[in-house]
DNA sequence: TTATTGATTGACTGATCAATCAATAAAAAA
DNA sequence: TTTTTTATTGATTGATCAGTCAATCAATAA
């Protein structure tokens, strides 16, 4: 059965598999052993591919981080005018596929890592600047406030999904109700 | 030297100790026997006082949470009109000593704790049920659209402790800046 | 065929900890 | 005084895990 080129598939394996066990667990207190086993291979392996479990939850929380980024892009493409894609970062932000168990939890916890490992601070970074440079290229062509804006709505974002995630009830629909109507509001729009 | 009474001082060391190891650790990763040895005892006595570890943990969260509760009484006593009160509330959320590292740490660290540990859930629904009461009261006087405004402002304000609490670089003039500007906009002042 | 490399296992090690317990000592109650 | 209650220790237990390692197996290259 041993083939050559299983590095790939064996190390997505795990990531799927970590992300998964992650929501099981609601934290990221898992154990090699498991993910490896929900993957169908032994921990031994895993460390083989991934040196360390460190590496495998920073791994898995990148999966998730680039696989928002590209839902994120592809919202994106419809929207043609400013408003509309400023309302697309939005609703990309509370699609419902951010809201499973495993994402949530996985978010969650990573709020806590971010502060005593390096690497999972620098992902979060990514991601606010991220979050903030979208936001920040359609606002600058609608007001001159497009920084102090941008950074209440990209705060406001990461609020109302951490409220959605601890309430643990899926996708809410207040959320990017909520989110626009700040938008709107701090636009100066009348409503 | 072993008096009757002890109990409350005992109690009380080793909640102050568990938060300045949470600070230290800038996790929930702290153990008994280092908190117990912070607090100048043994290992036994914190089991014997707290009857786990857990239970310790959750007593260091209450007391964060009452200590800032306490504190927000205080800094809405001076308020008179809601608009005063309003920005007290918002002031509140961004004093200087929600920014030390023991608070922020154990923040962050909660909101992993309370997506798998009832306990820790309930605190926080306390400490979200009693910002928006806060909010509301005085918005209801100002507009007619205190709920929606209430829930986005809460969310404001958690994002933007979460982001402040993430980089980490202490007490931000512009957490305060931020929300009260939102505030403005959404209660439809011209600025 | 033979050597080499990649894939794979699972037992093992070493370390960490939460929780328990028996023992001791001082204060308070009887 | 004797008994009971409270305070206190630190050694010990038992469980958990991350990470390592030697050994095996199969495919490929020489």
């Amino acid at each position: 059965m041993p083939k050559t080129g299983m590095e790939p598939l064996r190390r997505a394996a795990l990531v799927d598999a970590a992300i998964i066990e992650i929501g099981a667990a609601r934290s990221l207190d898992v154990t090699v052993a498991q993910i490896a086993r929900r993957a169908g291979m032994s921990s031994g392996l895993a460390h083989h591919y991934f040196g360390g479990k460190d590496q495998m939850l920073l791994a898995a929380m990148k999966q998730i981080l680039s696989e928002f980024s590209q839902k994120m892009c592809a919202g994106l493409q419809h929207a043609k005018t400013p408003r509309e894609r400023l309302e697309a970062v939005v609703h990309a932000n509370f699609a419902d596929h951010v809201f499973d168990r495993s994402k949530t939890s996985a978010w969650l916890s990573f709020y806590g890592l971010a502060q005593s490992n390096d690497q999972a601070a620098y992902l979060m970074r990514i991601y606010q600047r991220r979050l903030r440079s979208n936001l920040l290229f359609d606002l600058k062509t609608l007001t001159p406030r497009a920084d102090e804006i941008a950074a209440a709505l990209g705060a406001l974002i990461d609020g109302v999904y951490l409220r959605a995630a601890l309430t643990g009830t899926g996708p809410d629909p207040k959320a990017s109700e909520t989110v626009l109507m700040t938008l709107n509001a701090l636009l100066g729009d009348t409503q």
